[in-house]
DNA sequence: AAATAAATTTAGACAAGTCTAAATTTATTA
DNA sequence: TAATAAATTTAGACTTGTCTAAATTTATTT
């Protein structure tokens, strides 16, 4: 089994990957808000264990192996998310931390069994999607609000930012997961987006609309 | 808040506590499987956050506060025991590995709501008590077997061992908590018991007796 | 392409928790 | 009660994961 950091390292690692190809030490440094030579050495670490593959300088990606770990780690987080909003009446913006530490618990019969406890939920409480027990789901093809033009509009399917401060402002707006939006309007000022909703009209800041994702 | 190893030890203590006024080093060393001067340390570091009263040679007590941590942490332990096995399925024997890891998740509010989801349970799968939201529970006085006579009898409600192979022998000979059985005979040779149960005459060791407790 | 800046790694240190081996204290026994 | 045994603590070392400061490599700029 790997410690808590080496997990840590492996999942921080996989969701950089989303974004760039190869994963810098600087970027891995502030994203698990630590020192860049600590980042080095484990990166080491990782590198022997064969759960990396690293380059000094270069930056790194994920093996197979690491890949897998990481994947197992997402699923358990997002299935604990699950459980703790529709079983345990959490909100969506207080789950996190919570799930940060149970998605360690290490059983994967238990994780498996939880999943049909709750009849294999394909997302979480975010939207985001649940790998199943082979590790497999469907990367679904959002975009964001601020990528459509005006009389354009989709469900509400996930969200960028996972901040608590952000999810409360949402729900505050009705901006909530399956919820149909439309374009209305796009001012050419700031370009904040004015939305038609089920009855209602709302307006949200450029941030807002680039954080907020669609199915179209 | 305490470290991993800090809660474990606290733990043990709690538990040791139950069959000894004073704790003693080598107790502590040999449940936590760990050497006499590695508790030595933890027992200072413990000393110094007001968490145990500890003279050196002469072993520990828990503090108020101490065992208010440790308490905490059994009603974790129980409540996630009782969830492994009512919701998910699993049997008694194979849930304590699990809760050993689950209960050190923090959150109180995390816990308390799982209460609720499973209707404030009062025992666990072994029929141990599971303390409160305000760390109360009631010690039931039970009584092993062995220490009963010749037509006496009463209900399974707890065991001493936990280990799954005297949990799985249990099961088999479906000796489960809420059982009625009585004594029927004790052979002298062996001090083996003979029981009788619904229907059905069985007989158990000494040391099977020993670790099955009644209420009368 | 040389000089400077940025990113990364190396070297050496530290805290937590553990270990072995030696020293000390307490308990037992002759 | 002195000698021996058992229990406990101290001293010093090791591992994991972190840090700061210095050295090195890569990227950028003039």
């Amino acid at each position: 089994m790997n410690t808590l950091a080496e997990e840590n390292y492996l999942k921080s690692i996989y969701h950089l990957s989303l974004n760039a190809e190869n994963v810098s030490t600087n970027q891995l440094a502030a994203f698990i808000n630590t020192k860049a030579s600590s980042v080095t050495d484990m990166l080491k670490k990782l590198a022997d264990k064969g759960l990396i593959n690293y380059t000094p300088y270069q930056g790194v990606t994920l093996s197979k192996a690491g890949e897998k770990i990481a994947v197992n780690i997402i699923r358990k987080h997002r299935l604990w998310e699950y459980f703790l909003v529709e079983k345990l009446d959490f909100k969506w913006d207080e789950v996190h931390e919570m799930a940060e530490e149970m998605e360690h618990i290490s059983s994967n019969e238990l994780i498996d069994r939880l999943d049909k406890f709750m009849g294999y939920p394909k997302h979480d409480p975010h939207g985001d999607p649940i790998p199943d027990c082979n590790g497999l789901f469907k990367i679904h093809n959002l975009k964001p609000v601020s990528a459509i033009g005006v009389h354009e509009g989709g469900v509400i399917c996930g969200v960028r930012d996972h901040s608590p401060a952000f999810l409360q402002y949402l729900e505050k707006q009705s901006l909530i997961i399956g919820k149909k939006i439309t374009v209305k309007e796009i001012n050419e000022f700031d370009r904040s987006v004015i939305l038609q909703t089920a009855g209602k009209e709302l307006q949200i800041s450029r941030e807002v609309a680039n954080n907020l994702l669609i199915a179209l």
